[in-house]
DNA sequence: AGCACGCCGACT
DNA sequence: GTCGGCGTGCTC
């Protein structure tokens, strides 16, 4: 038999099939096979009865690496549609299905002593043998008895060192090592057997899905009303029925407090992936799905690979959040995957967020999805109340502090009544903008409508869209003055000042800085959680997801500085993390309140962020998107060069965009718009970087597969060309 | 990627 | 003379 290998080597030049010779083989199983004077390692991806590879050249495989196929058909199936659809290398897709420990022979099964009684006879028997006095040995000899095979690790802790030993020397227990699976998070403390009942809102969005098993949904639940219990009872039902589930959640949520949940419900029937992880505990609980122990697959993006059969539900939470969409090698889209994947599996996909992306929603409108609404918090909680504050008549009036008054006041009240406060940073990227502090004008692009941004190297103001430059301005065109500042606080700053404003209060900081190892996240939280400090400081990352029962107000001190970031998101963004932060403020008893501070407090997306009102919100911002052009309406594709060398980076760019322009004006209406410039971020990782982007039709999805021919065309070795679809960011 | 081959300069 | 620098080419 003829077996076509996919090497397992990242790099184009062998990013194709190479023929093996071999017997008894599967499909999708990873070999060992000789590849040009070393032993690489290889998946399978099919077989044949002949090849075009002259005899000559043509090899054996050496021999199987793993007792299992690795990669099953249904996730060989997943591998084509990425590969056509992102345009993908091989390994690069294929490596997502295998855990990184399972390559290169690095598995290390980890084992523990464990020791059992060795005797024959009754407990009374062997206690007999053994002193009266002494009592630790007894006592282990009898909770051995009882309790069958036991870790010595344990057995020491409950009866001192050197019991076992001293037991061991005389016959009576005997010890051997045993594989083990490490657990992630086993010291979680698990609540068994509580009684849930839904409420009518829950029952109708599990009837609705259930009833539809091959169903497209959007979930569609205001911040507190019970998504989660309505996931977890949709996956149990389905489990019941003999079938697997994934559920997705964003990178940073998958917090205790979820998988409390998720082990109450699911006990061990429920594996966990994603990054937090140590590398074993990653393989142990991959290879819980693989064999069939567990059957539900949590975890953040690359949960999607899970290695399940028979899948039933795939369920992605917080289906708005970026992190969904990777943005390097290999790119590709979480949704798409996972819709495709469903479809494989004949699976249900359920979609939920309080915030749904444009585009998500966009398709629920066409009916490409479901929608089930949930506009209530659970018991009929009010949602908090939003207070816009002016910014900029705050500073007239003589406050140039970055607290207003009225954030002030809020403070203070709810320090005194003993509840917590959440301060939110809306602080994003490096870049930053031009505002005016006297009116809050801010610098914009004349031909695109987004901010620009300021470079300080050369003192001008750029368009990230457009490439357009500006002379930095001195005084404001609306109101004359030259006040300006340009964006940019850390919540280092806004904790010392908490410190002098409120001595004696306890200030909790989380941001990128503050949580540089993945321990340091939860601790926070966990300190938070325990009213170690009564206010929490932190960027995005303190949006999304926990529950704090005790905090009652959030406090947005830069409601519009995301808004101002150059790019077609930026709107969107803003409204889902004001919506989110404003959700974690009176999610018990008392109800919560919400000081959203701003530059620009009639903006429609802060004024409709207040009201949580994600209905209107939505019409105006398709509408807008509708009319410049922009996703759903409009694929911008972004086409990236890097290399150390800039010269061959700006010739390639150069050879590649007269393609591109060549392919414009063949296809007139295919484009909105096409441009090449450097990066904003002009030079990354010592690497020079350079873009071309353009803005496609929808309607016209052939074009795509020729941008990607023109960059398979590359000429420049030492340039790398990626293509990013609808990309995240533009840096 | 990563290994062999091959064609040049520096050294015992 | 030959050891080893890295540029080039190939991998079933």
């Amino acid at each position: 038999m003829i077996y076509s290998v996919i090497v397992d080597v990242s790099a184009s030049e062998v990013d194709k099939i190479f023929d093996y010779k071999g017997e008894g083989y599967s499909v999708g199983s990873r070999v060992l096979v000789d590849f040009h004077f070393r032993k690489v390692e290889g998946f399978i991806v099919g077989e044949k009865q002949t090849t075009d590879c002259p005899p000559s050249k043509l090899k054996s495989i050496i021999c199987a690496l793993d007792d299992f196929v690795a990669i099953s058909p249904t996730a060989l199936e997943l591998c084509n549609y990425m590969r056509q659809e992102y345009h993908l290398k091989w390994v690069d897709v294929l490596r997502l299905f295998v855990p990184a420990e399972m390559r290169g022979n690095r598995v290390r099964v980890k084992s523990a002593k464990q020791a059992h009684i060795a005797t024959q006879g009754s407990l009374e028997n062997i206690l007999q043998s053994l002193k009266p006095n002494a009592t630790k040995q007894r006592d282990l000899v009898t909770f051995l008895y009882n309790n069958g095979a036991t870790f010595c690790s344990k057995l020491n802790e409950m009866f001192g060192n050197g019991v076992v030993a001293q037991l061991e020397k005389k016959g009576i227990v005997a010890t051997e090592e045993v594989v083990v699976r490490r657990t992630p998070y086993k010291n979680l403390q698990v609540l068994a057997g509580q009684q849930r009942t839904l409420v009518p809102a829950q029952q109708n969005a599990v009837n609705t899905v259930l009833q539809n098993p091959q169903g497209r949904f959007l979930l569609h639940g205001v911040t507190g009303s019970g998504k989660t219990e309505v996931y977890l009872t949709i996956m149990e039902q389905l489990v019941k029925q003999g079938k697997t589930c994934i559920m997705l959640v964003p990178e940073i949520s998958l917090t205790p407090n979820m998988l409390r949940q998720l082990r109450e419900r699911f006990g061990n029937t429920v594996a966990l992936l994603h990054s937090g992880l140590s590398a074993g505990e990653r393989y142990d609980e991959w290879l819980r799905l693989k064999n069939g122990e567990a059957q539900i697959a949590i975890g953040a993006r690359s949960a999607v690979f899970a290695p399940l059969e028979n899948v039933g539900a795939i369920i992605i939470d917080e289906e708005h959040d970026s992190s969904y969409i990777s943005d390097n090698n290999p790119r590709y889209n979480t949704l798409d995957v996972a819709n495709y994947r469903a479809s494989i599996h004949g699976a249900l996909l359920v979609l939920g967020s309080a915030t749904p992306s444009l585009s998500s929603f966009y398709k629920a409108k066409k009916g490409d999805l479901q929608l089930i609404s949930m506009p209530e918090r659970i018991n009929k909680r009010p949602l908090p109340n939003v207070e816009i504050v002016d910014m900029a008549l705050e500073s007239r009036s003589g406050n140039k502090g970055i607290f207003s008054q009225r954030l002030k006041e809020m403070l203070q009240q709810t320090l005194d009544k003993g509840n917590q406060a959440m301060l939110f940073l809306n602080r994003r990227g490096y870049s930053s903008f031009l505002q005016c502090t006297k009116c809050g004008y801010v610098a914009k692009c004349t031909d695109c409508d987004v901010s620009l941004t300021v470079h300080r190297e050369d003192g001008m103001l750029k368009c990230h869209y457009c490439g357009k430059r500006f002379y930095m301005l001195d005084k404001c065109p609306e109101c004359h003055q030259s006040s300006f500042k340009q964006g940019k606080i850390g919540t280092q700053q806004i904790a010392e000042i908490l410190g002098n404003l409120y001595p004696g209060v306890k200030v909790l900081r989380m941001d990128a800085d503050t949580t540089q190892n993945k321990e340091s996240h939860g601790k926070i939280l966990e300190a938070f959680r325990n009213n170690e400090a009564q206010i929490l400081v932190g960027t995005q990352m303190i949006a999304k997801g926990h529950d704090f029962p005790k905090v009652t107000l959030v406090g947005v001190l830069d409601g519009d500085q995301s808004l101002y970031h150059s790019d077609y998101m930026s709107t969107e963004r803003t409204f889902q993390l004001i919506t989110q932060v404003a959700g974690r403020s009176g999610r018990d008893v008392e109800t919560g309140s919400v000081v959203l501070q701003t530059y620009n407090p009639t903006h429609y997306c802060l004024q409709l962020a207040a009201k949580q009102d994600y209905l209107s919100f939505y019409k105006r911002e398709i509408n807008a998107r509708e009319a410049s052009s922009f996703p759903p309406f409009a694929e911008i594709v972004r086409v990236l060069y890097q290399g150390e060398d800039e010269d061959a980076c700006i010739d390639e760019l150069t050879l590649q965009f007269a393609k591109f322009s060549n392919l414009k004006g063949k296809n007139p209406q295919a484009f909105f718009y096409l441009d090449k410039m450097r990066c904003p971020l002009k030079r990354a990782e010592k690497k020079f970087r350079f873009q071309v982007l353009m803005k496609l039709d929808v309607n016209k999805k052939n074009i795509i597969a020729d941008v990607y021919s023109i960059c398979d065309g590359k000429t420049h070795n030492n340039v790398q060309v990626f293509v990013e679809r609808n990309p995240q960011n533009l840096s």
